[in-house]
DNA sequence: GCATTAACGTGATATATATCACAAATTATC
DNA sequence: GATAATTTGTGATATATATCACGTTAATGC
């Protein structure tokens, strides 16, 4: 019960020893150094990506030049480009890592395969896609009816872990605000 | 092959006519009144709604009593307070009926039977709520990456069919911008 | 059909936030 | 450990958008 991915599922549905080697087997290991990609703008997007450890971002570059993130991911978390993965498209956006990370990743055939034969795999997908947009909704609504001071309070309150492993000026993108104002703001 | 909700499945799944009978019984149909609610703030969220025909919108009101509208549903379109649906949560959005409106809605209970009696569904479930995921995405990026014209450019193309059935204070509400706003873009 | 309500346009002004510019402090890298 | 690169703070200014206020037009409901 060591593995990280397995105690994940497990929070959702239970696995017996070799149900889970039978997951794990649809995966692969990868492992990055800081600053590289593994998902690029316009390129395809073969896999999605559950952190072992490690810090990566995902983010649009918009035809200004100008970065926005669109999510951070850590140790437990999952991250890919949804639209390129699941529509076999070329990516919107990038993907890079702030630490050295690891990850197991898994391919959209394997990830379908995996949910064929393992039923009550499509239900934790599906449960984890749910909270995915409970998640999303509550940032739109956010971004609609809070200020920026309100919203770095709320990241401070969502992720308390992040703020000290990553620079304001990548928080400031995250919450869709300049640097400046949140360096006017932190203090 | 004329009900529509058997015609949004079968865009994903395959159904025989028994499996949709199947289905169909773990709806119920509603009908509603424009203005009506069929969601409250602070209320539980007892189904997840999928509208026949009429036009619905989820809101949320924040402190200052602003209304930040989240999703518009009109036929063919899924729509509930997910947080409070999936969570068992009371709910912290609005649903009301911009026209009157029918729908097939259905509890949470019925929709875990359904899903584990046939596969197909959890599926579809899956797909639904993927593709949901993949346009709040892009509808944040909007919101930080764009301005209130191009915001509302977007929403011309995406949903040409609303624009002439919902007044623009409402997607102004929807973009996130005063109506004041939006009134002097429009032409 | 008339009264009420909602929708819309538009001016004047306020305000939050972006942008530009520069220096200081911190962190990464060979 | 020294040099380069990144991060951060802060002033001055610009700008998009919100807010307030009012009149007009259109839609709704009995």
């Amino acid at each position: 019960m060591e593995n990280i991915l397995r105690q994940q599922i497990e929070k959702i549905v239970p696995l017996t020893d070799s149900e889970f080697l039978f997951v794990l087997s649809h995966f692969s290991v990868g492992n990055y150094k800081k600053h590289q990609y593994i998902v690029q703008q316009e390129n395809p997007v073969p896999y999605v990506h559950f952190v072992v450890k490690g810090l990566l971002k995902s983010f649009y570059v918009d035809k200004s030049g100008k970065s926005h993130i669109l999510q951070f991911a850590m140790k437990d978390w999952w991250i890919t480009d949804n639209q390129g993965f699941y529509n076999e498209q070329n990516a919107t956006l990038n993907i890079d890592c702030i630490e050295d990370a690891q990850t197991y990743y898994i391919t959209l055939d394997n990830r379908e395969k995996l949910c064929a034969e393992l039923q009550k795999m499509e239900f934790f997908f599906l449960q984890k896609m749910t909270a995915g947009n409970i998640a999303l909704q509550n940032r739109i609504l956010s971004l609609m009816s809070k200020n920026s001071e309100e919203r770095y309070m709320q990241f401070l309150q969502l992720y308390p872990d992040l703020i000290h492993r990553i620079p304001k000026t990548l928080i400031a993108s995250y919450l869709g605000i300049s640097r400046e104002t949140l360096s006017r703001l932190s203090h």
